[in-house]
DNA sequence: TTCATACTTCCAGGATTATCGAAACGTGGA
DNA sequence: TCCACGTTTCGATAATCCTGGAAGTATGAA
C-alpha cells in the first residue's frame, strides 16, 4: 500500500460512525450487509450512511455490489491487512520495538497466528 | 487503546504532514529530534509544524521534552503498538484472513516476530 | 539587562468534512 | 405500465481543519 491510499484509508477510519459501519461489515463476513440493515445497525439516516459508505468505498476498504434492490457491502480484507501492514513497515522502520508487543498482544485474537510453528 | 483514542490517533495520520513527521521520528529512535530540525526536514513553516506537532502529541503518538532552548519530540512506540493491536483485534474480529496476511508481510521488515519459534 | 535563538500561540482566511431532508434513480412485482 | 422499495445524489448549513504571518514566551549567552 502507498502512502496516498494509506493517507485515504486513515482519513475513513478517523470518523465514528464509519469504524463502527466497517466493524459491522468485517464481523459479518465477506457475505456482506445490505446498506440499509447497515443504516439500522449504526442508528442514522439512510442519507449520511450512504455518504460514508462511499467514503470507505474510495479509501479501499470496503466494496459493494448490487443484489437485487439492495446494495450488499462487504469489508475489503486484503485492503485492511495493507493498511495494518503499511503502518508496521512505515511506522516500524527497522524497529521491533513497535511491531513485536503488537504481534504479541494478537496472540489474544487470531491465536492462529501465533501457532504458525507451534 | 480504545476507541476514543484510536480515532484520534487515525485522524491524527490522516495528514500527510504529520504522517512524514511521525515517519522521521521513529526513524530518529527513541533520542528525539527537535522541532527545529524536524520543520526543515519536512519544509514547512515552524508554526505550521507547531501545530501538526500538538496533534499528534494530542493524539498521543508522540511526546515532548524540552532540552536547553530547543523542544525535542519523540515518537511514542507504546502507542503505535497500541494502534496496531487496536486495528488487528478491532478489526480482525476473530478473522485471521486480515491479520495473518499482515503479520506474513512483517517478516520482511521485523524479522526477530518471524523467528518467535525458530 | 539586552539580545538572539527556538518555539509556540494567536488569528484570519480558505478549504474540507459531516449532516440530513428532499428529490431522483434503479429494480422488481402486480 | 404503475407503484413501492432500497439507495444514492443534491443542496444547504454547520462545524472542523489547514496554513502561515505576526506577535508572544522561554532559554541561554554576553
Amino acid at each position: 500500500m502507498e502512502e496516498r491510499q494509506a493517507l485515504l484509508a486513515f482519513a475513513a477510519l478517523a470518523q465514528e460512525t464509519r469504524l463502527r459501519l466497517l466493524r459491522q461489515l468485517v464481523i459479518a463476513g465477506p457475505e456482506g450487509v445490505a446498506a440499509g440493515t447497515l443504516a439500522s445497525e449504526v442508528a442514522a439516516p439512510a442519507s449520511t450512511v450512504s455518504f460514508h459508505l462511499k467514503e470507505l468505498e474510495q479509501a479501499g476498504l470496503i466494496a459493494s455490489r448490487r443484489e437485487g434492490r439492495s446494495i450488499i457491502y462487504n469489508a475489503a480484507y486484503p485492503a485492511l491487512s495493507g493498511l495494518i501492514a503499511f503502518l508496521m513497515k512505515d511506522c516500524c522502520q527497522g524497529r521491533p520495538e513497535v511491531c513485536t508487543p503488537a504481534v504479541a498482544a494478537l496472540t489474544a485474537c487470531c491465536t492462529e497466528v501465533g501457532e504458525v510453528r507451534a
